[in-house]
RNA sequence: GGGCCGGUGGUCUAGCGGUGAGGACGCCGCGCUUACAACGCGGAGAUCGGCGGUUCGAAUCCGUCCCGGCCCA
């Protein structure tokens, strides 16, 4: 394909759908197999089933893709894998929302039919996430499409349970867990969002059972579950309580005896010092329960709706949910007058990510994995930096994390996900765990088997995903080549859900790292800086931005100005920034284009360049030259934003600015054919590399405009990365580059300070500093003088009277003037503001130097620089002082 | 309660021991000079959160306080 010539106007939506299309025909990323060394290899985090893709997914897919790009194009074997989550919890939230508002109650279906609707989520949700990645031009395979439920993946979780199972890192108990009475399931701890929230806080007066006045006083928020006490407790250093401990008291509204005991876990400072101890609902009452044996065996008291229920409950309170059960526990409390206090009371309350209910601490027997040993190696991996984390101090918090790491409960009572490959004996009682569902029981070979009703946390299937995306626990050709993978990138908020599971698991289950490098990347804020949400409605959806303003700039504007590595605002103007850029990059290309003459080879490298070569083009593959070395830093780094600005300065700065108004002189003819011919090769040349490194930002546009020049390949995608190296450095040509530049700035500060008329051409001079500057000026005079719109331009010997009437400026490279319009009046402000402005400087610079202690014992030659500076400011201001001396140059205008 | 990160022109940000503190957006002035008004040229605007310290020298290092954000309990 290719297209001759451009259109005037760059409309990007034809353009893209059109290279995807071409992109997907060529097969340009379907990573090879057997692979070539180097490889670079990762997954695409699978995104969740519960919905569709958001910017943010946008912003990480971007990083990926450009790190996908610029790898495949310096010849990597690059496999970038993209996949699905069934995310199943948070799925079977979505599905049971959207039953609900059809008056279906997702519960109430049988399993197959539940599971069909689920099914059906995800049928729909993963068309669209699809029609989404392609349309944002991501580079990946999609021939190793993978899905957390296909059923290598189900064989995968299975072994992986099993395999911890028997190496005794997993087991089965009884133990506190975050309960979510909505959903009812447990969920883990990471799962709990806690917040501050307003409660009252009341204290309650427990009186003593033998009848004796008064009683003990206890806070709490909860007095519906006073219905579950066993004891009263008090610090054992506490006086208060001295002759307390030992007695007996009643618990209110239930009316059972428990006994105070002391114990060091109690808060004396909180509330009255005396807190109630309720174990089958509170960890911390939990632990003091355990140190105190003879205390009554606890009862539950709330059911897994967290309504109340057991023995231990008042007839007229079973069934009521906590909150009702409170209110009527307050009601009767104070008809008893036992509540002797109410205060507000802000306290961090638990909630449940998925269903925002008020978690419930529940004693219940789940499946756990024990995180210490899994964490040890990774902890171990990261100190060592075999695994790097970017930016490094997200390091500090992972550390602090896997170091106060708990065991990771993993069952869940819903029906949507990976079964525990777990069957129970009904004749023995033990379980049978093993990877395909098994026909008896292993213990007492009973073939009454009921299978675990309970299935995984989806992030028991995610952890695997690296290597379990490539085939294990097969040993695929891709498992042993693109395993261990290169890179993750994902967003920071799953750093321990995710990131930091699937080091554990890769060195658990594969003996060596998932991936060496971890990039994260920060939450999109609105503008406003508020988190994106779907509730506040201020999250865009992609595939309308996409339409709008086309992919490539909606990548750009995700990736520039704003850092991927902070927490930052997506503005309406990044989105402009980005088109405008793009616009400019096509206009450009529009340009070379015009002066490429039909049927030029395609270009191997830069014209040899010697010394009849003109300045610009020596000067222009130097920029080039630094640009590529600084991108390259920059992605190494995994930096795509540093790397974008370096190419969005040299685009638009160093060669649409610069470049191509100096060489439009040459490029015209107007310096003859040998000159023409070299200009047009440099132009072509840095034009077309500069497609190349801009390629993996702005996939479609570029090769759009890649085909529209000389060029040798099928695709951009798939052609090679630049070498700095095919570029000559070349500071002289940068050191004379900048004097030209900054007489051209000098001569047209003064057409503006001056008012002289745009389309005027005035008469010039400029007196050079030195003999070394007036060689580059005279050499250089004409574009001086056709950038800066003078005519003539005369250089001044240092001895020759300033010309009369011109207003003047002055600077390191010399005095400039410029002959004033007749119509000028007054004096020129420009000047005097200059001459403020170094008189500051040189104040400044002074007292430096008179300050012994800088001579003695700052580097010499700062010392040396800060003389030399001090002499030419003195210098500058001297002439400026002459300049406005009446009868200077500058004559006051009678 | 513990920890981490940030506070730089109006806004977003680069710099992280010696630079005349960069850039982008916005603002002001002038211009449709045939690649580009989605543009060009020029300009104004910051005592780098406050206070103390280390240093010949601090936006940059240390302490402290204030403000914002995040994570964990």
């Amino acid at each position: 394909m290719s297209s001759p010539s451009l259109p005037t106007r760059f409309e990007p939506s034809a353009l893209e759908a059109r290279w995807q299309a071409e992109w997907e025909r060529l097969a340009a990323f379907r990573a090879p197999t057997p692979p070539h060394a180097p490889i670079f290899s990762f997954v695409l985090p699978p995104p969740n089933v519960t919905g569709v893709l958001t910017l943010g997914h946008v912003l990480g897919g971007t990083v990926q893709d450009v790190l996908a790009r610029h790898h495949r194009m310096r010849g990597e074997a690059t496999l970038w894998l993209p996949g699905l989550d069934h995310a199943g919890l948070a799925t079977q939230v979505e599905v049971r929302r959207r039953l609900a508002k059809q008056g279906v109650r997702l519960e109430e279906l049988p399993r197959e039919a539940a599971l069909a609707e689920v099914e059906r989520w995800k049928e729909e949700h993963e068309r669209r996430i699809r029609e989404q990645t392609r349309a944002a031009g991501f580079s990946v395979d999609w021939t190793r499409y993978r899905y957390t439920m296909d059923p290598a993946s189900v064989r995968a979780t299975r072994l992986a349970f099993v395999t911890l199972y028997r190496d005794g890192l997993i087991y089965r108990g009884e133990r506190m867990v975050n309960w979510d009475p909505r959903l009812r399931t447990a969920i883990s701890d990471l799962e709990v969002q806690h917040t501050e929230e307003e409660a009252t806080l009341y204290t309650v007066r427990y009186a003593w059972a033998d009848g004796t006045l008064g009683g003990i006083e206890v806070a709490t928020v909860r007095p519906e579950t006073i219905f579950g006490d066993v004891a009263v407790a008090v610090h054992p250093d506490d006086a208060r309580y001295r002759d307390a401990v030992g007695r007996y008291v009643i618990v209110p509204l239930s009316h059972r005896r428990v006994p105070v005991v002391v114990d060091p876990a109690v808060d004396p400072t909180f509330g009255a010092g005396a807190l109630k101890i309720t174990p089958r609902h509170d960890p911390v009452d939990r632990e003091i329960a355990e140190r105190h044996p003879d205390l009554a065996t606890p009862v539950e008291i709330f059911d897994d709706s967290a309504r109340l229920t057991g023995e231990w409950v008042p007839a007229a309170y079973r069934g009521l949910d906590r909150d009702a059960a409170r209110r009527r526990a307050v009601e009767e409390l104070e008809r008893e007058r036992l509540i002797v206090r109410q205060e507000s009371y802000r306290h961090a309350v638990g909630r449940s990510e998925r269903s925002n209910a008020v978690v419930e601490p529940r004693l219940s027997t789940q499946w756990f994995v024990r995180m210490a040993p899994l964490a040890a190696p990774v902890v171990a991996a990261v100190r060592a930096e075999e695994i790097r984390i970017h930016p490094d101090r997200w390091t500090l918090t992972f550390f602090r994390w896997m170091e106060g790491i708990q065991d990771w409960c993993i069952s869940r009572q819903v029906f949507w996900g990976h079964r525990i490959p777990v069957a129970h004996c009904r004749a023995c009682g033990k379980p049978t765990v093993t990877v395909d569902a098994p026909t008896k029981c292993e213990h007492c070979g009973s073939t009454d088997l009921e299978p675990d009703p309970d299935v995984l946390d989806t992030w028991f299937s995610s952890w695997l995903w690296p290597f379990s995306a490539l085939g294990w626990p097969e040993k695929t050709a891709d498992l042993a080549q693109y395993y261990p993978t290169t890179v993750l990138v994902t967003a920071r908020e799953i750093m321990f859900f995710w990131v930091a599971r699937m080091m554990m698991a890769g060195y658990r289950f594969t003996g060596s790292r998932p991936f060496s490098d971890v990039v994260l990347t920060g939450l999109l804020l609105d503008p406003q800086g508020r988190k994106m949400s779907k509730h506040l409605g201020n999250s865009p959806e992609p595939l309308d931005l996409i339409r709008e303003r086309g992919a490539d700039a909606l990548r750009l504007a995700l990736i520039f100005p704003n850092p991927t590595t902070e927490d930052g605002p997506f503005r309406p103007t990044s989105l402009e920034g980005a088109r405008n850029f793009l616009t400019k990059l096509w206009n450009l290309v529009r340009f070379s284009v015009a002066h490429v003459p039909p049927g030029t080879p395609p270009i191997a490298a830069p014209p040899a360049l010697g010394g009849g070569s003109a300045l610009e083009n020596r000067w222009i593959l130097s920029r080039f030259r630094h640009a590529v070395e600084e991108v390259d830093a920059a992605l190494a780094a995994f930096e795509p934003t540093r790397a974008v600005s370096v190419l969005h300065n040299f685009v638009w700065h160093d060669l649409a600015d610069r470049y191509v108004e100096i060489s439009k002189e040459a490029l015209g003819g107007r310096r003859g054919d040998p000159a023409q011919r070299e200009s047009r090769a440099t132009l072509v040349f840095v034009v077309e590399r500069t497609l190349r490194l801009l390629h993996p930002f702005v996939p479609h546009v570029t090769e759009e405009l890649w085909h529209a020049l000389p060029h040798a390949g099928e695709l951009l995608a798939t052609a090679a990365w630049p070498a700095g190296s095919e570029a000559p450095a070349d500071p002289v040509a940068e050191v004379e580059m900048e004097l030209v530049l900054e007489a051209i700035r000098l001569l047209r500060n003064l057409r503006a300070d001056e008012g002289v008329a745009p389309a005027a051409t005035p008469p010039a001079w400029i007196r050079p500093a030195g003999p070394e500057v007036a060689r580059v000026l005279e050499e250089q005079a004409g574009t001086i003088a056709r950038l800066a719109r003078v005519e003539p331009l005369a250089l001044l010997a240092a001895d020759a009277p300033a010309p009369s009437g011109a207003a003047s400026r002055i600077a390191p490279v010399g005095e400039c003037y410029v002959e004033r319009p007749a119509a000028a009046t007054g004096r020129s402000e420009a000047l005097a503001r200059e001459r403020e402005k170094l008189s500051g400087l040189l104040e400044k610079t002074r007292a430096r130097l008179s300050d012994p202690g800088f001579r003695a014992r700052a580097p010499p030659e700062l010392v040396r620089e800060a003389e030399e500076k001090a002499l030419d400011l003195a210098e500058r201001i001297r002439r400026i002082d002459e300049h406005m001396k009446p009868g200077g140059s500058e004559p006051a205008n009678a």
